[in-house]
RNA sequence: GGGCGUGUAGCUCAGGUGGUUAGAGCGUACGGUUCACAUCCGUAAGGUCUGCGGUUCGAGUCCGCACAUGCCCACCA
């Protein structure tokens, strides 16, 4: 290594040999650091959130791993055991949906393969593209303990999995049920409520008159005139066929003594009823709706009150059923749409058609519509899970920063509906569960088979049916709910669920060294996804809270505030970014635009002055390094140790013990905002520090003094300590230059001592 | 429809518990610099702090309303 730092600032070569200097000495990993904690926890945790592996690094990433990055490496300074724990998510339909394109394009769909010939390929696809995001952060300078990189699909991670599964489903919080349930027809699996986005789209209500059944019993006892037909609005003419009632408001005056009447479905000719429920918007459309129970959550919430049958009229692939008559049997869904208008202007029974914007539910993986369908599915009872995870909140176990995100995660955990696990996918974690044949057949004369009575939980596809001991059992050909492994992530990456070693301190598992974990840093977008299901997670298998803390780091929107998009091409690539401003800068200039929980519109500038902080940071250096070098210096002093000796207060002169007090202010600040994550803060604090206060005003005085008044310890004393406190920040630029300081005993700036 | 947030210099943003001439970076104009740094130094121009009303001796800062803008949630067919 060379003895002086090069004239010019070259962020690229620098970071490129800090990076591996690092990786070296090995102290990304905290077996390989000493703890200097004495009382108190001596560990320090981060789990990384994984990244997806069809992913690469984007600004949400970049910024995430740069908070995560900061506080790892302060509390590494500070003498704590510091785990940052990477790792990669296997992201079901995600991948799933990649691998798919890439079939395309060589003409062929995973049916073409075949299940085992498909989950191969995505096998090869995770080998090859899994790690880059990983690889990427490493440019950033994130000082993950790589050694422990796990990956959601590991062997081990699946046994964790599995272990998890088996235990709910003992606990008879696993069901089958039926449910209407968002239906992806494009990935051919059904989403949760939280994978699914509303876009609006214009499209039209239309008027249908339902002729009512004559000579009805109550016609007759009723003196009042009755119509000849009630009006029903909807947006969706095609789902009538599947209309097992008609419901109007019990308040409504207009319909109130058609309540309990007979309508003649359109088309088909059925008789439905007429009911009230309380639903039912009277101010809306004609204020009668038509009821599908088996397309339509509402509808079908209001059949289960009125225990109306469910017909459903749309399959998987958006085909219309048998149950449609001849007329649309095997049609498309539009095409079925303009078959029933035709037919009802025909018969004369569409009084009118209005333009009409709705919300329409989208895939938010692929964008197709999605059909709202009835669906076998699994499903995870959140009665006993959720309340636990609500007041650990409550009772502040753990705090979100900002606090105002609490509201989401309260909203949402209070009024959770229960968890749909299953996915009619093929890459994941395939449910260990096995259906016994003879079950199944029971099944059929009897609806109310319990779970437990059909089903039963194996990894391994057992010798006998421990049900009925003589069948052939087949599994089960759904795949978890990604989201259902990420949920375990804190817990499952540090070994669970292997049992502990009861040994001595000294022999602890990771488990118990590192978990809980102390912050989770995350996008406010997976709040509910992703962080309210490893609490639960975390108390129901660990008993203990899976973090203290939950930072919600901003948004990084574009310049005009809106979302960067990969699609609108209207995102920055943080790569280019450290290819053109070094990754110190890129770091810097990020961070010091994060203040508060405000989303932040990303701009170059920023990068900019962080580019030209490092480049001031390394010529402050340079000038030190240069003035306590010069051996023609009367007062220089080799032998004074700078690491832990303030120097001499009453020596000094006046600007000396300015720029000290300073020092010792800053200290202050900075340690108290990075504690309160206002990063931004902390950030500023040091940029005006390191540029007016020793910069410009005390260098700048120092060159003018008389050599005999100078001092060169306070200048070195001073150097350091800013270098210690700006190396979360800017960590490979520090690092070179800490490692031409003129001090003895000195090892890496990583584990030197912070303040 | 509900919730949350934002609106301060041309641009991107700071301005804990209300208190003297409202700050930074970038940009702009002018000047300087062999001796750490032109990725530098100095000087300057530029703001009715979205609007209206209120509380107060005093409000960019607190309260109400309005307008603008962004995000999240929701079963209005």
């Amino acid at each position: 290594m060379e003895k002086e730092l090069s004239k010019v600032y070259e962020p690229k070569k620098v970071e490129e040999k800090i990076y591996k200097l690092w990786e070296k000495s090995g102290f990304f990993n905290p077996d390989k650091l000493a703890t200097r904690k004495k009382q108190q926890a001596t560990s320090y945790t981060i789990v990384l959130p994984p990244p997806n592996i069809t992913g690469s690094l984007h600004m949400g990433h970049a910024l995430n791993a740069i908070v995560q990055d900061i506080l790892i490496r302060k509390k590494r300074m500070e003498g704590f055991q510091t785990l940052w724990l990477p790792g990669t998510d296997h992201a079901g339909i995600a991948t799933q949906n990649v691998v798919e394109k890439e079939l395309k394009k060589e003409g062929l769909t995973r049916q073409d393969l075949g299940r085992e010939k498909f989950i191969k390929r995505v096998w090869q696809w995770q080998e090859k593209y899994g790690n880059i995001i990983l690889e990427q952060l490493k440019k950033l300078g994130a000082s993950c303990d790589w050694s422990r990189t796990r990956f959601t699909l590991d062997k081990d991670y699946c046994q964790a999995i599995n272990h998890a599964f088996s235990y709910y489903f003992k606990k008879g919080w696993i069901y089958r049920g039926n449910r209407v349930i968002n239906w992806c027809p494009r990935c051919g699996s059904s989403l949760s409520d939280l994978e699914v986005e509303y876009k609006e789209k214009k499209g039209h209500l239309w008027y249908i008159k339902y002729p009512l059944k004559k000579n009805h019993k109550s016609q007759i006892t009723n003196h009042k005139q009755i119509p000849n037909y009630i009006m029903v609005a909807t947006t969706r003419p095609e789902t009538m066929l599947g209309d097992t009632a008609v419901a109007v408001n019990p308040q409504d005056k207009r319909y109130k003594n058609l309540i309990g009447e007979i309508v003649i479905l359109p088309i088909l000719g059925r008789e439905i009823p007429i009911i009230s429920d309380k639903n039912v918007d009277p101010k809306f459309g004609s204020g009668a709706v038509k009821i599908t129970p088996a397309h339509d959550f509402l509808d079908w919430e209001i059949a289960q009150t009125h225990k109306l049958p469910l017909i459903p009229v749309i399959d998987k692939n958006r085909k219309m059923t048998k149950e449609t008559g001849k007329l649309c049997q095997g049609l498309k869904v539009s095409d079925c749409r303009q078959k029933v208008i035709e037919e009802l202007k025909k018969q004369k029974l569409l009084e009118k058609i209005e333009d009409y914007n709705h919300q329409i539910p989208h895939c938010f993986r692929c964008g197709t519509i999605i059909e709202p369908l009835i669906s076998e599915q699994w499903f995870l009872k959140m009665k006993n899970l959720a309340p636990k995870a609500r007041m650990a909140v409550k009772k502040k176990e753990i705090i979100f920063t900002p606090k105002r995100w609490e509201k989401i995660y309260f909203d949402w955990i209070s009024n959770i509906k229960d968890w749909c696990i299953s996915r009619q996918i093929w890459w994941g974690h395939r449910m260990p569960i096995w259906r016994c044949q003879i079950g199944s057949k029971l099944k059929v004369k009897s609806s109310r088979l319990k779970v437990n009575e059909e089903y039963f939980v194996s990894v391994k596809k057992p010798k006998r049916c421990p049900i009925c001991g003589k069948c052939n059992p087949e599994q089960v050909e759904d795949v978890l709910d990604t989201w259902f492994s990420s949920a375990l992530w804190p817990f499952a990456t540090l070994g669970w669920p292997k049992k502990r070693k009861a040994k001595s301190e000294k022999r602890k598992t990771d488990l118990e060294k590192f978990y809980p974990t102390d912050v989770l840093s995350t996008a406010p977008e997976i709040i509910n996804l992703w962080v309210a299901r490893m609490i639960f997670s975390g108390l129901e298998f660990m008993k203990k809270t899976p973090f203290k803390k939950v930072y919600i780091h901003p948004v990084v929107l574009t310049r005009e505030g809106k979302r960067m998009s990969k699609s609108l091409e209207t995102g920055v690539d943080p790569l280019d970014l450290i290819e053109k401003y070094g990754a110190d800068a890129t770091r810097f200039g990020l961070i010091y635009q994060i203040m508060g929980g405000q989303d932040i519109r990303f701009v170059e500038d920023h990068i900019i002055m962080g580019k030209k902080f490092c480049n001031k940071i390394w010529n402050a250096s340079r000038f030190v390094l240069e003035q306590i070098g010069k051996p023609q210096n009367p007062n220089h002093k080799s032998q004074t140790n700078p690491k832990t000796q303030i120097p001499n207060l009453k020596q000094l002169t006046k600007a000396d013990r300015l720029i000290l007090k300073k020092l010792e202010d800053i200290i202050k600040s900075v340690n108290k905002d990075l504690e309160n994550f206002r990063f931004g803060q902390a950030s500023h604090t040091l940029y005006d520090f390191f540029w007016h206060d020793l910069c410009d005003k005390y260098i700048e005085q120092f060159k003018r003094q008389e050599t005999r008044d100078k001092k060169e310890e306070v200048l070195l004393y001073v150097l350091l300590t800013s270098l210690k406190l700006l190396h979360p920040f800017i960590p490979f630029a520090t690092e070179e230059i800490y490692q031409k300081l003129p001090i003895k005993n000195k090892g890496l700036l990583i584990t030197e001592v912070w303040q």
